[in-house]
This record gives structure tokens, sequence and C-alpha cells, in this order.
RNA sequence: GCUCCUAUCGUCUAGAGGCCUAGGACGGAGCCCUCUCAAGGCUUAAACCCGGGUUCGAAUCCCGGUAGGAGCGCCA
């Protein structure tokens, strides 16, 4: 069975370059029939937190991403499993102590680079047949390293990047336990994934050149290495790396910005994966029809103008109750009652064609729900002029017996306009400019209807009292 | 410095040696439609990093440049 794993450190929110590695490999799993498994990195105790813990499960579930395991990972619950572990390395042998002190390496680091020479650690400690260690220094709490076989090369096959093959004297002997006795990031990994029965590590590419360091652990183990898919980073839209202080937003901050957990999954599986020419796909579509083949080996930029667009068709298509939840969220974000006015759903079946995002979608629609505060300087210089005075009372007077409803007021505004002679759009705006502050709405029948006759009829007195001072 | 990776329109990409006069999408430009904003329709500009090979034939294969990137921690 096939069994997938997102295992993100907590040392800040989901980003997005984590998020489409924690999508691609649930698409992965879950196309298969296999597991999706989340894991919690959190052996390095300084910079893990609880909040970040929190903050991704949070990403994650707005995602709709859900692991199969209930109850995530930690590998700080885990520490005796990799004790024991590292106690059977160093019994067979292939394992060390190393008495070396980080004021010992940091200056054989010196010396390599003055050299030119790539940092790496020289062996010193490391047990050799005929070869005399020297006696371990007094007080000294050694590390332990792994005894990384020096002969031949390591053979990766990249499901995304093909074959990668890497000569093993370049491979050092790493640390797999500092010296307080817990052990190091790339030993986990390995572990970890052995026992959860990984059969495809899908993360992030930097990663690859840990990945034959972990390949020889795992021979060392006895244990088949699972498959690979290292995937390319995400760039900003200016092509410069991601960083926290340069355009890293949180998976959730796209949710401030408007877009939908689904319109997000869809831009981010197509930043990199393509399927032919498709550009949308169902939930459903994308577990079908992903896979590693079609997943590029170079970076992608991150285009928030194509992003927009993705989540705009979502907009559009999606059932209006589905979008509901997510709007209200919206409107009490800005500080709008949705209770305040017309139904969630009717609105959103206006106004989805005109917005782009639900935050956009929520600022237009204020006007529904809350009195105007003021109209756009602009708009009423335009539209409520002394020669539209006339137009609004006449408005008014019809739409005052005119039944409250989108196909009764659009004859009753087309019939205002004939009669006065006017083009229908000298009639249209000034209503919106009234009603909406402005002189953008939906459809004008559609506008007054969902706004209600009292409320519309009040701005109209409002707009005609301004336009004919 | 060493090791590894990457390279098609501005952006995301299609392309598995002839189907490529290099396709689609976003964005851009123009036109049409129109009560605003949108949406929609049509048209259009725009790319195979460079140089060598291999081959009857190369965007596709190989080599070398160049340019980006990643890694080289008692971080993950």
């Amino acid at each position: 069975m096939t069994v997938t794993r997102f295992a993100p450190s907590p040392t800040g929110f989901l980003h997005i370059g984590g998020a489409r590695t924690a999508l691609f490999s649930w698409l992965y799993a879950k196309g298969r029939g296999g597991r999706f498994l989340l894991r919690i990195e959190d052996t390095d105790r300084e910079r893990s937190t609880e909040a970040a813990v929190d903050a991704i499960f949070e990403g994650m579930a707005w995602l709709g991403l859900a692991g199969d395991n209930p109850e995530p990972i930690y590998q700080t619950q885990r520490l005796g499993r990799y004790a024991e572990v590292i106690a059977r390395m160093l019994a067979q042998g292939t394992a060390y102590h190393c008495y070396a002190s980080k004021q010992e390496l940091d200056q054989l680091r010196a010396e390599q680079q003055a050299r030119k020479e790539k940092p790496r650690y020289d062996g010193r400690w490391r047990p050799e047949a005929g070869k005399i260690l020297p006696a371990p220094p007094q007080g000294v709490k050694p590390v332990v390293r792994f005894k990384s076989p020096d002969e031949g090369r390591v053979v990766l096959k990249d499901l995304i990047k093909g074959e990668i093959v890497f000569d093993a004297r370049e491979l050092d002997d790493l640390i797999i336990a500092r010296s307080d006795g817990t052990p190091t990031y790339n030993f986990c990994v390995v572990v970890d994934d052995m026992d959860m029965g990984i059969t495809h590590v899908i993360r992030g590419d930097d990663h690859v050149n840990n990945t034959p360091r972990q390949i020889q652990i795992l021979q060392a183990l006895g244990a088949a290495p699972p498959a690979y898919a290292h995937v390319s980073m995400i760039l900003g839209g200016d092509g410069a790396k991601l960083s926290k202080r340069h355009g890293a937003l949180g998976v959730m901050e796209y949710r401030t910005m408007g877009f939908m957990p689904e319109a997000m999954l869809n831009y981010l599986v197509r930043l990199g994966w393509s399927h032919g020419d498709q550009e949308l796909f169902t939930r459903q579509e994308m577990i079908e029809k992903f896979d590693f083949d079609h997943v590029s080996a170079s970076p992608a930029r991150f285009d928030m103008e194509k992003a927009y667009w993705v989540n705009h068709q979502y907009l559009k298509v999606t059932d209006p109750a589905l979008i509901a939840p997510e709007f209200e969220w919206h409107l009490r974000r800005i500080g709008v009652d949705p209770d305040n006015g017309p139904a969630l759903i009717a609105v959103i079946e206006q106004q989805r064609e005109r917005c782009r995002t639900l935050a956009e979608m929520a600022d237009k629609s204020r006007f529904f729900y809350e009195e105007l505060s003021g109209y756009n300087d602009r708009d009423a210089a335009r539209h409520l002029t002394p020669k539209s005075a006339p137009v609004l009372a006449a408005l008014i007077e019809t739409l005052g017996t005119s039944d409250w409803q989108p196909e009764a007021l659009h004859d009753a505004v087309h019939g205002v306009a004939e009669t006065l002679g006017l083009k229908l759009g000298d009639v249209a705006q000034p209503i919106r400019v009234a009603v909406a502050g402005m002189a953008v709405s939906p459809p004008i029948d559609h506008t007054l209807a969902l706004l209600g006759r009292v409320r519309a009829l009040a701005r109209l007195q409002a707009a005609a009292l301004k336009a004919g001072s």
C-alpha cells in the first residue's frame, strides 16, 4: 500500500511551499488508495513551538488535507525508539562515538574552506581496521556519528528529477546523536519513515543532498529505501526566494485575501504539475490524475494574477450555499453584520461574477448590510447633479408603487428612462450612486431588489436631496 | 570552493526525435456586447539560454559553456 507523509517542523505557519508538498503527498496517497500521515518534526526544541503546531493544523484543516492518522506523530515522543536504534548501530559498528569538540570542528571547517575544499568531517574518531584511536578525553560527552560507507556510489532514483548518482566519498560521517544524547534530523527522518512504513517520501528539493546519507543509514539498518520525489521550490512573483521577510505568507493569509480553499488547491496543484492543457480540476479529478511523471523539476513562481483568476473561476461555479460560510466570515471580518441585510446566497449569486476574491465581494457588498457612510466623491459629482434630481424624483414616484421584484423593478426603471427620453445609463447610474454610494454594483434591478424597498427608497430620497442642492 | 539540481512566451506550462509554421492558460493589446463593474465572444503580440556534437531529421538525446538555485551544522 502506498503510504506518504507530510512532516513539517513547527517553526512557523504553513507556507505555500509546504502546502503544495502536503497536497502532492495527499493526492498521491489518495489516488492510489493509500494513506497520508502527518508527523511533526519537533526535535529542535529551541525553535519548535506549540503555536506553530496549531498554525500548521489550522492551515491543513482549512485546505481540507487531513492526515489518516487520528493523532499526528511527534518526534519528541519517540526519543526512546531513536535511542534504541542508536544503541543497536553502536553495537553493530555502523555508528561510533566522536569526541571532537565544536571548536575543533569549526577549526577544521575553516581550514578546509581556506583550502577551497568541501567542508567535511575528517574521520578522526572513525574506527578502522588496524587504526589506533586516541584515548577519549576526560569529561567530554561524545556525539554519535554514522559510519558512512566510503566505497562505491549511492543511486537515488528520484520520481521527479530522475536518477541522481552520488559518490560515496562525498558523504562524510554525519552526527546522528548530539552530545546530550538527542537524535538529529537526518537520523530521525530515516527511523520514522521506516517505522511508519512510508513508501514515498515527497518533500522539498532542498533535501536531495541529504538523501544519499539517509539511504545509507537505511541500508545500515537493513531496510529498503522508499521511493523519493523531490519537489522544486516556489519562488515569489519577482523570482526571488520566498522568505519571512520577503513575501512568504501563511496559507491562512490567503484566506484573508479572499481565496477559497479549493481554488488555492487548484492553483497550487498546477504550479509544477500539469495534465495536458487542463487548468481546472475538482478535488476528485486531482486525486485521479495526479502523478509524478508530469511534475516539473524546475522552480516555479507564484503568480498572484493567475491565482486570482483560478479563485474567480471557483466563485463563479461553486454552489453558493458552499460559498456562504466563507463569505460570512469575510463580512464579519470587516465588521459587517450578515444578518442585517439580504440572504448571503442571493448576494453571492449577484456578486460572484464580478469579484475575484471573497474579500472583494464582502467589501463591495457592504452597502446591502449597513447604512451608507457617504458617497464616492467622484461618482457623486458625476451622477448626483441638479440634472439628475428630476430623474431621482421620477424614480421615487414610480418605484414607490412598484412591485419589489427584479422583473418589476427592471420594467419600472426602463419605464422612467423612456418617459424622460433618457438612455438607461442616465437613470441607472444615479440610482447606483444613490443606493450603493458608488457607481459600481450588480445589475440595477437586482441591486434594488436585494436592498429592499424601505432602504432603497430612503436612499433615493437622500440622494435626491443632495442632487438638488 | 566542492557536490547536486534546473533552464520553452512576462508568468504557469504542453511537448518522451519527424504530428512544431512550437499548443493551452494567466496577464497585455485591440474589437464586439453592455445600465456601471464584471462576465462573455472574437482577434492579436509574445518563448525553445548559448555553442558544439549524434541523426536523414532535434525544443526533445549527448558534451561543454553561461545563468539561476540548493546543500556542505551537535538546524530541520
